[in-house]
DNA sequence: GGCATTTGACCCGT
DNA sequence: ACGGGTCAAATGCC
């Protein structure tokens, strides 16, 4: 009998082999005279592949093999449609649900220069909701991607202001970005046209209300981020592109060379950089931004040969927080490796 | 007309 | 029953 082999199994595999590859590179990189840069940019591109296939297994990933279902979201939370709402069982809903929200992160947003430094954390978003939430001061309001109706993309986020420091804003990104990366223009065009709706409505809010009372504020507008609170507790890795493998077994291609050829280290790689915002004033909420995976990703490495190593498409799976985890000081538990594989 | 926001109502988990 | 999260109609803006 032929075990069945997960996606986030694959996913594993596949980053196992990465590193092994990458490590044979080396390996014939050392004798060469190939420069200094070349040899350290594969030196982390390695750590981080075995960095992230021990933090796949440390976080759990090949324990579930849910992925999250946009439709079937959709149609559960409709409060309209009882009679379709009723055709789906309760129990798969339910199930869908709790999966749906396993992915927390919270940073911290800092107005620090009040309502004119746009915050633009690279997506766009459009607020669906808003909460007095009991003991709090403050409301949240709930944003989901502008996306999701043409991408079906399911990331969210809340905005409260904080009890404490009422300058402050938590944000809670949930879910994970599905939808293609927002282009600069169209960011723009839509920031721009937001940011005068905002700026008009403040004017007139500020004529009738005290100013802390408004929850109308756009995480856009704050010019600080602080991570200190990141809760990555339940964090899901974002789905990749994976490269169907077949039936291959286990077994024969978990050091093996055959699954080689499309990695998700892009996925973390990919530094969450805002095309809207490039001014340097303005922190894009990955608490990983220096990191050395995006380091390393974005090192102008002098050598076009890396091209062909690292030859991973371009994901359009991408997070808030960049989909990037810094796991360097994780340890690992061998047994868990064992135990679930 | 299309899109975003507001807000009361509704649903679901505890 | 209560609170958090979401829906969707109403409204406003471009």
């Amino acid at each position: 009998m032929e075990r069945p082999v997960h996606w986030e199994h694959k996913i594993l595999i596949n980053e196992l082999n990465q590193g092994k590859k990458l490590a044979k590179l080396l390996q014939n990189h050392l004798n060469a005279a190939s420069s200094p840069e070349t040899r350290e940019f594969l030196v982390e591109k390695i750590l981080s592949s075995y960095e992230k296939s021990l933090s796949m297994l440390n976080w759990g990933v090949l324990v579930n093999h849910h992925i999250p279902n946009a439709n079937l979201l959709e149609v559960q939370r409709s409060g309209v449609n009882n009679s379709l709402r009723n055709e789906i069982s309760s129990e798969e809903a339910f199930k869908k649900r709790k999966v749906e929200q396993r992915w927390t992160e919270q940073v911290k947003v800092c107005s620090g220069k009040g309502l004119e430094g746009p915050f633009d954390d690279g997506y766009s978003w459009r607020k669906y909701g808003q909460k007095d939430i009991l003991g709090s001061k403050y409301p949240r309001a709930y944003y989901r991607c502008t996306c999701r109706r043409s991408q079906g993309c399911l990331a969210i986020k809340q905005v409260q202001r904080s009890d404490e420091d009422p300058a402050a804003f938590e944000v809670t990104y949930r879910g994970r970005h599905t939808c293609s990366h927002v282009t600069p223009s169209s960011s723009a065009v839509n920031d721009s046209r937001r940011q005068t709706k905002l700026f008009r409505q403040r004017q007139e809010h500020q004529q009738r209300q005290q100013p802390d009372d408004e929850l109308s504020f756009d995480v856009r507008e704050a010019v600080e981020v602080k991570t200190d609170d990141l809760d990555i507790n339940g964090y899901i890795f974002p789905s990749f592109p994976l490269t169907p493998i077949g039936n291959e077994n286990v077994e024969e291609n978990f050091f093996g060379e055959s699954l080689i050829g499309t990695s998700f280290l892009d996925s973390f790689s990919r530094p969450f950089v805002s095309p809207a915002t490039s001014d340097s004033n303005h922190f894009s909420p990955s608490p990983n931004n220096l990191n050395n995976f995006g380091a390393a990703h974005n090192a102008q490495t002098p050598e076009s040969d890396l091209n062909d190593i690292i030859s991973a498409p371009a994901s359009a799976t991408n997070s808030p927080i960049g989909g990037d985890l810094n796991f360097s000081n994780m340890d690992f538990d061998p047994s868990f490796l064992f135990e679930n594989l």
